[in-house]
DNA sequence: GATATGATTGCAAGCGCTTGCAAAATAATT
DNA sequence: AATTATTTTGCAAGCGCTTGCAATCATATC
């Protein structure tokens, strides 16, 4: 039977040793018992669980991830703070992660102020983390070098991983973007235009050439092109405004995010137009809850987000234990939807 | 000098004992320089630093927990993933948090699918962050008393502290919320509403208090009250559609967030309400994303969020080290700001 | 030049848990 | 009943860092 070792109540923490101790049972078992990989027996299990309960005991997260190098943390790289879309990204995340036992711990790589040291402090923060959640977000090559001597996975969400080490869960933004394209053709638009955010975001540029292919199918032309460069509301109305300054404006966009199709759409709007006679069809990215808003009648790609979102989550966790699984790309399909 | 032990370098990863055989120090000093206690001499600490910065090394952040009881590590506990404003709260939480040298990790409180066990989460958790940010989100007692035990530092965002022990950071409510009602009278409404999201939130009933004192002094009578339980649009879009129902409508309404305001405009809108003749005021709070969209023209209670947000965490972390500083209320002012 | 003062450094004992290995207890097999 | 295969448990050695205490060094004081 375990020797029962002096109990110093040291800081006021129950600990493992605290629970072995009153069950009469060695430290090794309780640890057992609550990393649940099933080498211990219902009955001690139970007595073990009853009197954890009793003092309320819980492992120490800090401790267990020392010593078994697994923190179940899990780091959610964002630097988009301005689309309503990232909501849904931070509620599903965080909600599947918890739910597998896991937390998300949030990265903003968002270089506001110019902020000091970014290096290290992602150095840090690499690895405190067992694996990586990346959006649409910039992930710098010495970040992915990083990753890759750390062994961290990594896993690319809403887009295709551009790097062969990661795995990616997307949709299919290509295809979405064509479906706009044919949905400009079918409602009679004579002047397409393309309006995206970061030109240099892989989201950007699977939309834009999607879109773009489609457009010289269908009309035997190149669409206007504009990039705001981030996604934000003002720089979008700005965009819409300089729309209207060209010769022969367009009478249809595509925008590759909700956001953007809003502040557009602000823009080209009679009221701050002045254009009464011009309403152009805006059709937005993402189906998001800008989208729903009925004043607006936005037309949008919809994409199964917190199926996307869960799933990207759950792969993570799962390619954690594992050795070796080869990257997957898992991508879902989405669907323009429009009120008409 | 120091005693160069062996080097395993057991798992790929850089130890401080391998910067401190490669400098000649004990680990020791390679700790303190990593901690910033200034006991360690420039001269070493420029070497440790080089050598480390060649190695690669950064402190391992379990080790450092365990060792030091801190995980600088604050929750972010939230429950409204729906509400833009929450946007500004995750950017700002966690960038200065970054800034400090700390990471945000994110709790979500919102019970999706009846969750299981989520008090477990909640307690492993806990024990893993060194405070807490709490926002208008649900604070179990259960959650109160384990902070408490465990000596948690918390502070509550957006909303007076209802708990001695919490500090709390926020808006006047209340006086943003009379603000609205002079101006539902200086627009010349006569029945004023009020909307609120969660009837049981702290914000409603501050904001609520607030708006009803005024207009009772104001118009000697009570306003209109309805509450939609969660902050969402569809549910706003559904009071929006149940007050035109009233014998007679209000001309005049105040939500206590942007989200509800817009959709409760939406449903009052003509296009919606087929009444072309009834434009009631709505007036929200937050001065979010939202009101900022022209197509509303949304009168909006604004408020420095980022200030108060950055305060919060700020305050957070300070009061980390220190050994019981008194909880502090620091209030923010808010204003009405209208287009018109 | 001897002594006091303070700044640097190292030692060693943890922090609370995991895990490979081997012993003990139990069940299955002949 | 003896032997072998399984299942449960415990031992002990870490995981990589922090920190109180004491030793060492550099500098200031008389």
């Amino acid at each position: 039977m375990a020797q029962e070792r002096s109990t110093r109540k040291t800081h006021g923490m129950v600990t493992a040793q605290d629970v072995a101790n009153e069950v009469g049972v060695s430290v090794t078992t309780v640890s057992r018992c609550f990393s649940e990989t099933g080498l211990v027996s219902e009955k001690t299990q139970e007595r073990i669980l009853a009197v954890a309960n009793k003092l309320g005991y819980s492992p120490n997260i800090a401790a267990r991830a020392l010593a078994s190098r697994r923190s179940r943390l899990i780091g959610l790289m964002v630097d988009d703070f301005n689309d309503p879309e990232s909501l849904d990204l931070f509620r599903f995340v965080s909600s599947e992660a918890q739910r597998r036992n896991f937390h998300a711990i949030l990265l903003n790589t968002y270089r506001e102020r110019s902020e000091t040291s970014s290096g290290s402090i992602e150095a840090g923060m690499l690895q405190q983390v067992d694996g990586l959640l990346v959006t649409a977000s910039y992930f710098s090559d010495e970040m992915i070098a990083r990753c890759a001597r750390q062994d961290k996975r990594v896993v690319i969400v809403g887009r295709k991983s551009g790097h062969p080490d990661f795995s990616s869960v997307y949709c299919d933004n290509e295809d979405g973007a064509a479906q706009v394209a044919d949905f400009l053709f079918d409602q009679g638009v004579q002047r397409p235009a393309f309006v995206g955010a970061n030109p240099k975001a892989t989201v950007t540029l699977e939309r834009r050439s999607g879109f773009v292919h489609r457009i010289e199918q269908l009309y035997g032309i190149q669409p206007i092109v504009r990039e705001t460069g981030i996604n934000d509301y003002n720089k979008g109305f700005e965009v819409g405004r300089e729309m209207l300054t060209l010769p022969k404006p367009p009478d249809g966009y595509f925008c590759t995010t909700d956001l953007l199709a809003i502040s557009l759409s602000d823009a080209l709007h009679p009221e701050n137009s002045g254009l009464s006679d011009h309403s152009p069809h805006v059709v937005g990215f993402g189906n998001s809850m800008l989208s729903r808003l009925t004043r607006y009648r936005l037309a949008s790609v919809a994409l199964p987000m917190e199926d996307m979102v869960r799933t990207a989550t759950s792969h993570l966790i799962d390619t954690l234990g594992d050795a070796m699984t080869g990257p997957e790309r898992i991508v879902f399909p989405c669907k323009l939807t429009h009120g008409v």
